[in-house]
RNA sequence: GGGCGCAUAGCUCAGCUGGGAGAGCGCCUGCCUUACAAGCAGGAUGUCGGAGGUUCAAGUCCUUCUGCGCCCACCA
């Protein structure tokens, strides 16, 4: 073996894997499924750290799963993000002097289907190279045929039964994209603006005049009232009257209504029903009519009289002017209010009354809340339950249309007679006047598809095996940022087309942020590409560094310096593997059986209890958790004790029996401890644990295997062994203790002492263990006395649990130090031991707190009280 | 306007259902000890943001304040 790893092989072993088909996952299989669907990332997409987190947790919890004897699925596939690709293409084509319209509706998807072919895979190779371990050969598509095809069955089934509908309603509109969007595609930003005061004559009252206040004085072109409260004296007698906007000519009522709040501004409000949602209701309340003055593109139109034309922002500049110029502007006041943006492009978006597809939620929207308050919907924090059911619980109708030419078209058909017909096929003519008919020209929103990603990726409307195998599915891992997109919509999809919640746990994790704590993004330019990364460390490196030290829910910086710890372990966790094949080489014992002296049972019941420990952890997705437990296990208690302790007995090479039987017994330890632990890293470090796996694998006489799918170690409390534990604890509390004392003497490691031990007791710990402790503290001898035996003359002592050590360094023994030392020590003591005793002098605590934590602080005194005794004697000795 | 998160060693962060303050990095000292210098050994470092409270016991629970950050929202 080399001496460091190589992840260039990690290319290798991913060929290996897809080759063997070991992501495969089978309907027909017998075994209990396990089913992860992936958030599909957009086409447009390249990796980013966002996705590689996302991933790496998706692909742990798979991996544990396949492990532990799961028919485990992860589904993979792309999103057409409608929207965001459609913007992306219009792009690209202009800069070749192409345009949507010059292409035509065909030539125009033509180009969109050649994106996907191009661009559509790379993101699936980055997946790749992560080393995800997905059912590659299942792969979808949000509009493949079968996607397409449930999204048609989902539209028409939900549209006859009423739940569709299209309706002329007041909807965000994106002036620069010229489509309709959602209420979640909304994004508010608080932005510093003004609030204008303005008065309109009061028609036939000269000289009297209304006064109101607006942050948006272009939309007086579109005003049909002015609406004041009702209990509002300061303007009673006005109800009923009418004011004059000059700019249009137009008489408008004066109304009133309890909307009007009237403490804010002048307690009169101008009323917009046609771009305001709240105007809107008053509107329909009064009934008043609705004038849209703005063009799709967000210019005034024929409506705004001499202001037709204008951009939003010119108009309002204008207006302010002329409404200045007439004597009708009062005042502005700086205003910070919060502005809706469209997320895709951050254009402010417009209120506007079109005709637009809606799915009705009322009915929808309960059984998914319902899926959560009664458990079967589980978030990871109930702080994101609480974010997806308030948003159920004030849920208003979606809106799915997009005037858009990249997505699922809308299967409704128009005729001229004015008759809707909605269908899965076009149909020839009109049902009922036999006219010819015209497909509405408007796709779906994007996440109408990924709504049904859960069910429709197995097969749905179809009754596949797969669909029955593998839904529910088991774990969603996504961030917050599409709990309303995405999440909510899957589950009341599911729940009403598969009337099964489509998953148990949802799993929301942080962002991955930039070493400032900022987002990474493109207009900062502060991301990092996870792919730069893996060339440079690997992706085994990347992937325990994203889960290592953090919550999974909470956000994560994202240091280059951090990748470092990651790979200096995997380097200690090779090169630990290195050792014990080295120190294998002679092995002919068998390696199925367990260890015997104290270290082998020490690290046994250690290894048992790390492997419980992982496993809940992985169970409970504490990923980062279980990630720092192997971590620590493989580092410092093998590599760092156990394998140190057990070089003795590995380098003698001995014929007698004793000898051989030792050596064996360290070596078969060796093998079982660190195959286990190798097996444990697995789901987060796949690439070189499987190469460690085999090599180890090969010792035993094995064929060569595959990690991937060898068994998840179960623990098993036989080898759980107190004893063991306590006296190893003991040993290495000795062993520091002499090392400590070396540091302080300037003893160098090339210079070997005698180590005497006095025991306090009659336990053989020491004794056991003196080949150990020799090497571990650099002792050329040591010598374990009777328990009561008299203290070495002329040496330096060391008190530790269970035993006096002594260090023959006459030489090195300075009194004053040597007191100052031991006198440290002894504050130390007694101070451990007064905070013991004020807590056993306490009466609560005793009658309360549990009978076995009184018990060991009862000990632990105990302990405590022998090596102050010890400390006493030795400065009496010194004198 | 409403809701949520974070504040712990110089830096980045762990600390689950309350029971003797942790890791990594950095820093100091000594080591090329034949698995590993991407390493080994030893060491220093914290009124766990402030103030109250509950409890025998609070970094952990409650209240409140301060400072960052995020989300939701149709206040002109």
């Amino acid at each position: 073996m080399n001496k460091t790893y190589d992840k260039n092989r990690e290319r290798d072993i991913y060929a290996k894997w897809e080759k063997e088909g070991s992501f495969r996952a089978d309907a027909a299989s017998g075994k209990e499924p396990y089913t992860i669907v992936i958030p599909p990332p957009n086409i447009t997409a390249k990796l980013h750290m966002g996705h590689a987190f996302n991933n790496t947790i998706q692909d742990i919890l798979i991996r544990f799963k396949r492990m532990q004897g799961f028919e485990t699925l992860w589904m993979p596939g792309t999103d057409h993000a409608a929207i965001a690709t459609e913007v992306l293409v219009i792009k690209a084509l202009a800069e070749q002097g192409m345009s949507k319209d010059s292409l035509g509706r065909d030539g125009f998807l033509e180009k969109l289907w050649e994106w996907n072919e191009l661009y559509g895979g790379t993101i699936i190779r980055q997946l790749k190279t992560l080393g995800c371990s997905c059912d590659w050969e299942k792969q979808r598509f949000t509009m493949d045929e079968g996607l397409s095809e449930a999204v048609l069955d989902v539209f028409v089934r939900l549209y006859n039964e009423g739940k569709i509908y299209r309706g002329e309603r007041l909807v965000n509109w994106c002036v620069k994209c010229e489509t309709s969007i959602s209420d979640a595609e909304v994004e508010h930003e608080d932005r510093e603006g003004n609030l204008y005061y303005f008065k309109y004559p009061i028609d036939g009252a000269e000289g009297e005049y209304i006064s109101f206040a607006t942050t948006r004085p272009e939309t007086m072109l579109g005003d049909t009232a002015i609406a004041v409260s009702p209990e509002d004296s300061r303007f009673a007698g006005l109800a009923g009257k009418f004011a004059h906007i000059p700019m249009v000519n137009r008489k408008i009522p004066i109304i009133a209504d309890t909307y009007v709040d009237p403490e804010y501004g002048t307690g009169a409000v101008k009323i917009t029903p046609a771009h305001d949602p709240n105007d809107f209701e008053v509107g329909n309340r009064h009934n008043l009519p609705r004038i849209n003055m703005l063009n799709d593109d967000g210019t005034v139109n024929e409506n705004g009289g001499a202001y037709e034309g204008l951009t939003r922002e010119a108009a309002r500049k204008k207006i302010i002017e002329e409404m200045t110029s007439l004597g009708l502007y009062i005042k502005t006041d700086a205003l910070s209010h919060s502005v809706g943006e469209h997320d895709r492009c951050g254009t402010i978006v417009e209120p506007l009354q079109k005709l637009q597809w809606f799915v009705a939620m009322d009915e929808l929207a309960k059984p998914a809340l319902d899926a959560y308050t009664s458990g079967k919907l589980k978030f990871n924090r109930e702080r994101f339950g609480k974010i997806y059911t308030h948003w159920l619980e004030n849920i208003r109708d979606w809106c799915i249309s997009r005037q858009l030419w990249w997505g699922h078209r809308i299967p409704a058909y128009y005729c001229d007679c004015g008759h809707l017909m909605v269908a899965k096929t076009a149909p020839d003519a009109c049902e009922k006047c036999g006219g010819k008919l015209t497909q509405d020209p408007d796709v779906l929103d994007t996440w109408f598809s990924s709504a049904l990603w859960p069910f429709a990726t197995l097969g749905w409307p179809e009754k596949t095996a797969e669909l029955e195998k593998f839904y529910p599915t088991d774990v969603l891992v996504t961030d917050r940022g599409i709990i309303f997109h995405w999440v909510v919509r899957m589950v009341f999809m599911g729940e009403k087309f598969m009337d099964k919640t489509p998953f148990k746990d949802v799993i929301i994790h942080g962002t991955v942020l930039d070493e400032q704590g900022r987002k990474m993004s493109k207009s900062l330019g502060n991301g990092i590409d996870p792919l730069e990364i893996i060339e440079e460390f690997g992706a085994d490196v990347l992937r325990l560094m994203l889960v290592s030290g953090n919550a999974i829910d909470s956000d994560t910086r994202f240091f280059r310096e951090r990748l470092e710890p990651a790979r200096n372990f995997l380097n200690k966790l090779w090169n630990a593997t290195r050792f014990v094949l080295m120190n294998l080489e002679d092995y002919t014992g068998e390696l199925e059986q367990g260890g015997t002296e104290v270290a082998d049972n020490w690290i046994l019941s250690r290894l048992n209890a790390l492997v419980k420990d992982v496993t809940e952890k992985l169970e409970a997705h504490e990923l980062g958790i279980a990630a720092q437990k192997i971590v620590d296990f493989i580092w410092d208690e093998f590599c760092d004790w156990y394998v140190e302790m057990v070089k003795p007995r590995l380098y003698n090479k001995e014929d007698s029996a004793a000898a051989k039987a030792s050596r064996f017994a360290a070596q078969h330890t060796l093998w079982d401890v660190l195959s286990t632990s190798v097996q444990l890293l697995h789901p987060i470090a796949p690439f070189i644990t499987e190469d460690l796996f085999v090599e180890l694998a090969k010792v035993a006489g094995n064929e060569p295997t595959t990690v991937m799918h060898s068994r998840w170690p179960a623990h098993d409390e036989s080898f759980y062994d107190p004893a063991a534990e306590k006296s190893i604890e003991r040993v290495k509390e000795a062993v520091r203790g002499i090392r400590a004392v070396r540091t302080e003497k300037q003893v160098p490691p090339s210079q070997k002492i005698a180590v005497e031990i006095i025991p306090s007791d009659t336990s053989d710990t020491f004794t056991a263990n003196s080949s150990a402790i020799a090497l571990l503290a650099g002792a050329n001898s040591v010598t374990v006395h009777a328990p009561s035996s008299p203290a070495p003359a002329g040496a330096i002592s060391i008190v530790v649990s269970g035993a006096t050590i002594y260090l023959p360094l006459d030489s090195l023994i300075d009194s004053e130090k040597e007191r100052a030392r031991l006198t440290k020590e002894q504050s130390k003591l007694e101070q451990e031991i007064s905070r013991i005793d004020s807590k056993l002098s306490n009466p609560g605590f005793t009658a309360k707190a549990p009978p076995a934590l009184v018990e060991a602080e009862k000990e632990k005194r105990e302990n405590f009280a022998t090596m102050l005794a010890k400390v006493k004697d030795e400065l009496l000795t010194i004198g």
